[in-house]
DNA sequence: TTAACATATGAAAATTATATCATATGTTTT
DNA sequence: AAAACATATGATATAATTTTCATATGTTAA
């Protein structure tokens, strides 16, 4: 069986198992943000999110422009946030199904 | 603005996120697997088969029952796998976009 | 061109995830 | 009941990810 597929699928889940990540994403849906914006709103330090938002910009989930002195952040290819919206919808019907436990 | 619902998300991201997982998942779409065929299916010993399953139970993403000396594990929502094909086509998407760079 | 601002980057520290090893637990077969 | 088999588990080792800190880089404003 071939399972390279998997091995890109699970890159792409790797870059969503962070919340940080994710809510940077999300915020990003509908507009650009830069950096400082997105250190403020987030609450966390402006190297963090650096750091992250050069990952998502490697495996180009963001793209970036510069205006003025600050660097603008935008979301590459919205249809990632479709694949967000299925976990969501995943994790609202597990809870609401209550199959084990509790 | 409430992000609760991307915790939630971010868990499930990262099960999905390592490769071994997603190949257990896979391959349960149809039907029920043991632990020591999974095992030499996918070529891991056999802890590790079981303590990765562990996980995927405690999350409730695969469930198990008895049959003579085995335990046979299966999915528990196949909803599951809607979003890794998600992130499946999402990836081909790109591949063929080539958005940057190559 | 110097100062101020915004972002990026490298290295080290801290945290988290995964694999491995030894062995325990529970079931079946003899 | 003992032996054999299948799975689980705890502890430790290994590896990968994330944060932090210090500082570099590049742009704009004075």
């Amino acid at each position: 069986m071939n399972t390279d597929y998997l091995k890109e699928a699970s890159r792409i889940f790797k870059l969503l198992s962070n919340e940080t990540r994710l809510k940077m994403l999300v915020n990003l849906e509908d507009k650009a943000i830069s950096v400082n914006e997105l250190s403020a709103l987030l609450d966390i330090e402006q190297s963090a999110v650096s750091h992250q938002l050069s990952i998502l910009k490697k495996h180009q989930l963001v793209d970036t422009n510069r205006i003025g002195k600050s660097i603008y952040y935008r979301l590459d290819d919205p249809h990632i946030l479709d694949i967000v919206n299925e976990a969501v919808q995943h994790s609202s019907h597990v809870i609401r199904g209550k199959k084990h436990g509790e």
